[in-house]
RNA sequence: GGCCCCAUCGUCUAGUCAGGCCUAGGACACCAGGUUUUCAUCCUGGCGACGGGGGUUCAAAUCCCCCUGGGGUCACCA
């Protein structure tokens, strides 16, 4: 049996989209089961489009995703250059001997005749494609005119008959030739396309199987046509449901974000990046929604992949993002909530490890609240402000002005406070301050809404003897103070 | 439009290949209760689907055909 070496093959044109996200994923996953290598080969072959920035962003992106290549242009291996710009020569060499053999032939067709064949095709609303003008061309006259310096575009010739792709997912999928147009394979600049390089990068690095999204299926008879006329084994092809926008259809900008760094920088959690993916066209074992990568691997098999597209719920990510943050520790919660504390200004990388205690229960406190992590900074903004100048959300001001003895009742529970010992926990405070709102006859919306207003400025959060304890006790009686005054 | 793919709750899906265990299971969302100092979490319950029509069969979500619907693709892009 031929080793098993899959590959992802991303042309660097853009930002990292989630569906190449899965689809590595899936290809990684298929060979770390199996014992195979997994491949990045870089499909630059468009030098127009591609960037050394978008392969960057690629490499960043799914390595930060927890794909692991064995081969590829960071890494090297024992089949590099793993960038196809840098394998031109075998292109080339490939590309004459397919002359030679009569499979590809040149074509001298200017892309204006060919813009015209194809108004002309469309306005008598036909299938535009080629006209095969240079098809037929005397061998010598072909070579003659070459010779002569006249520019050429290489074409591969689709004999006649059809061809199968016995698909891992979706079984056999029949094309007539008279469905694929000859194809170019090189430009008249000389450079090789797509369909031409796949394939010749693939038998070179000895690629079994070949993962990519549905939309590669109808290139794949061309495809097969060039394993056949090279004399090579073709792969094991499967084309996976492509991930569909709102719209029903392939997820692109105009349905939302679609590139992973708009969802790291939204602060989904990897691990949950991971999982939704993973339920894209795929399922555990449609009971568990939840798990890790390691599970995925363990259970992923490319057969057990749906044919439908799979629409992107963000809700449904969202809420796998919130159900991964509350599953985390709190120390690991509060190491992935830093960066966007220290971007929204609240703290410095220093202040966060000199009060380390302080900013985990900082933390602590917001686990069940937020979903996503740059959801954190907004919600903690009271921290960080003046006493006397705490924002009052409209919201919490109504509610804490709906209390007739609001000012009196914060005065007294000042002194309250003041009674307590310095020392006394949180839990405690929380406890004693029951019996204290029975004694003053008080119901607890009558306390407790004017202060959370006097404390935080919202409506809602966490236990608000835990914000007395992160806000000091000093501070807890000057917002109090404060509070008294804004709320006369 | 041609060709190709697809079709189970609004969405992600299990079940389909090996027809009966399916009066179709789970999850998100939604709705209603409960817990709670607020918000949130959490718990309980509810709503909700085999696109339509023909076959085959004792029996079809599962097999076959047609229709309908959705998608992909038709570049000297990948």
């Amino acid at each position: 049996m031929t080793d098993l070496r899959v590959r992802i093959a991303p042309s660097p044109t853009g930002a990292v989209h989630l569906g190449l996200c899965r689809t590595a994923l899936f290809n990684w996953a298929y060979a770390k089961k199996r014992g195979g290598k997994f491949i990045l080969r870089i499909e630059d072959t468009d030098r127009t489009r591609s960037t050394e920035e978008s392969e960057r962003a690629i490499v960043e992106g799914l390595r930060w995703l927890g794909v692991q290549w064995d081969e590829g242009p960071d890494v090297g291996g024992p089949h590099a250059p793993y960038r196809q710009s840098e394998r031109a020569e075998g292109h080339g060499k490939q590309a004459v001997s397919l002359l030679g053999s009569g499979h590809a032939y040149r074509c001298f067709c200017t892309p204006e005749r060919l813009a015209e064949v194809r108004e002309a095709q469309e306005a008598a609303k036909e299938t535009p494609r080629y006209d095969g003008h240079c098809r037929g061309m005397d061998g010598a006259e072909s070579q003659r005119r070459a010779d002569a310096g006249e520019p050429f575009a290489i074409r591969f010739l689709i004999p006649e008959g059809s061809t199968t792709i016995h698909d891992l997912v979706r079984g056999e999928v029949t094309f007539d030739h008279k469905e694929i147009d000859d194809w170019i394979m090189a430009r008249r600049d000389g450079t090789p396309t797509y369909n031409f390089v796949v394939v010749s990068d693939d038998v070179a690095m000895e690629i079994s199987h070949v993962f990519r999204g549905e939309e590669h299926l109808v290139n794949t008879p061309k495809q097969l046509l060039l394993y056949q006329a090279m004399g090579y084994e073709p792969p094991r092809f499967a084309h996976l449901p492509l991930m569909l926008g709102k719209d029903r259809k392939k997820l692109s900008k105009r349905s939302g974000d679609t590139s992973l760094g708009d969802y790291i920088a939204n602060g989904y959690p990897k691990a949950a990046i991971v999982n939704f993916l993973c339920l894209q066209g795929w399922a555990l074992d449609g009971e568990t929604e939840v798990f890790d990568v390691d599970t995925f691997v363990e259970h992923f098999d490319i057969e057990n992949v749906q044919k439908a597209g799979a629409v992107f719920d963000i809700d449904k990510f969202r809420w796998l993002s919130a159900d991964t943050i509350r599953r985390m520790d709190v120390a690991e919660l509060s190491q992935e909530v830093a960066p966007f504390v220290i971007q929204a200004g609240q703290m410095t990388a220093d202040e966060i490890a000199d009060r380390r205690d302080w900013f985990q229960r900082l933390v602590a406190g917001e686990q069940e609240r937020i979903d996503l992590f740059s959801e954190f900074p907004p919600r903690v903004r009271p921290f960080f402000e003046a006493d006397d100048a705490v924002t009052f959300e409209d919201q919490a001001e109504a509610g804490a002005r709906k209390h007739e003895g609001r000012v009196e009742t914060l005065g007294r529970f000042a002194d309250w406070l003041r009674g307590r010992d310095a020392s006394e926990s949180a839990e405690a405070m929380a406890a004693a301050v029951k019996d204290w709102v029975k004694e003053e006859g008080l119901k607890f919306p009558a306390l407790f809404q004017p202060l959370r207003c006097a404390l935080t400025g919202m409506a809602g959060g966490r236990d608000l003897f835990d914000c007395i304890e992160l806000l000091g006790r000093e501070s807890a009686l000057a917002r109090i103070e404060a509070g008294q005054k804004r709320l006369a």
